[in-house]
Parts: C-alpha cells; structure tokens; sequence
DNA sequence: ATACCTATATAGGGTGTCCGATATATATAA
DNA sequence: TTATATATATCGGACACCCTATATAGGTAT
C-alpha cells in the first residue's frame, strides 16, 4: 500500500485539478511550465508533461481554462468565469473537510 | 470526467487515510462509526462500511494505529508514535503544497 | 539547412482508492 | 428464543488519476 510508506502518508491523488484551479486563481495568467514549476515547488517533485498536460486539457474540456495567448508554441491560460465558480465550489469543500489540520 | 463535474472539481480520493489519522489525532480514542460520524459532517456524506473498515485496516497494519479497548463489538483506535509520526510528516507534506488555498 | 532546446500533446496502461454487496458477531428487547 | 439494531469485516471490481514513452512543433543559433 503505497499510501502508509515510511516518506507519505497520503499521495493525495485526485487533488491535481484543483491545485491547478487554485495556481491559476492566485496568479491569472499561467502557462503549462509555469504550472509544473509551482507544482514542483510545493508538491516537491515536477510533475511529467504526460501528467501536466492531459490535466489542463481536462480543465479545459469543461470550460474552466480560457487560452489567453500563444507566443510561439507557449500557450497562456487564465481561469473563464465557469472556471472561477467551480474554483470556490471546491475550496469551499476543501476547507469544510480539511478545516483544522494545516500547521 | 467525473472530477470536474457541476457539483465538484475534485474527488480528493487519496486522502482518506490522512484524514483518519487526523481524526485520531485531534480526539484521541475513536471507533470505526465515531470515524464515520466526523467524516461524514466534513464530507457531506457518509462513508460505508466497505470504505471505512479496509481504511483503518490499512492504517493498523501499517503500525500507525493501536485497539485500545474493546466493548462489546467496538473497538476504540488510537494513534501509536509510529502513527503519530507519520502524521506530523503529512502534515507538513500536505501544508506545504496546500499553503495558501483555505478560505 | 541542420541541430538543439523548449513547450505542448496523446496513447496506453499500471496502480490503488473507494464502494456495493455481503457476512459475522454482540447487545438489547420483546 | 426470536427479532432487531449496531459494529466490524472482507471481497471483488469499477473507476479514473497519473505516469512512461513517444510524437509534434516553434524558436534560436550556428
């Protein structure tokens, strides 16, 4: 059971998208290296563009993420308003379950 | 993509056993139902037997969780060092990738 | 033009969480 | 005893997240 290892306790799966919505949420414009660069500051490990990538495409597939601009083949992504609201749908789920347990 | 459905923009599966952990933490003696009773107020719903069971099967089999005492059917878990440990270290885990996201 | 680096993209599948169904056992009540 | 309610337990599998490998394309330099 890779969860109770000796190094995590948790492997958090499924928290993915929300982090995304939430990165995107504090610093609008955002490309997909720019998310595995915060990614990989918190989480401690940079996640794969095979990871990254299909993630932000399923952000987007559900009319969360508006692609801002494209220089060359960099494509910058802000949350659309459908996106927002399910942003705070979340954390406000995020909060009731977790309340208490942060440092 | 059940994920980012209307209701919800994440499943957070992954963290259950954390928030066991969590739980034997706060209140120390706990049973199975008093788990379940505490999960369901932050969840919203509430977890079956089939979820919380194999949960804190894995949880004791992992030396994180110790029967205090046993009434009739019920058994009160607390939390060992080893386990205590292993939650002082997710929690750090989990307040680092998660700074800044509560309400 | 060629080489190289970076950014994006998809497929295919491993992996493990979680849940429905089901079973067992204890305590209490009628 | 019989019935009922509660607590614990296991199994079997659906589901889908995430990763490895691979591919494509733009920018830049030589």
């Amino acid at each position: 059971m890779a969860i109770y290892g000796d190094e995590e306790s948790c492997d958090m799966r499924g928290m993915l998208g929300f982090l995304i919505l939430f990165l995107l949420y504090e610093k609008k414009p955002m490309h997909g290296q720019e998310i595995a660069d915060e990614l990989a500051k918190r989480r401690g490990d940079r996640p794969s563009p095979g990871t990254i990538y299909p993630a932000i495409k399923g952000l987007k597939d559900a009319g969360y993420l508006h692609e801002e601009k494209k220089i060359g083949k960099t494509i910058s992504y802000t949350l659309t308003p459908r996106g927002m609201k399910a942003f705070h749908v979340a954390r406000r789920r995020f909060t009731k379950i977790f309340f208490g347990v942060l440092d």
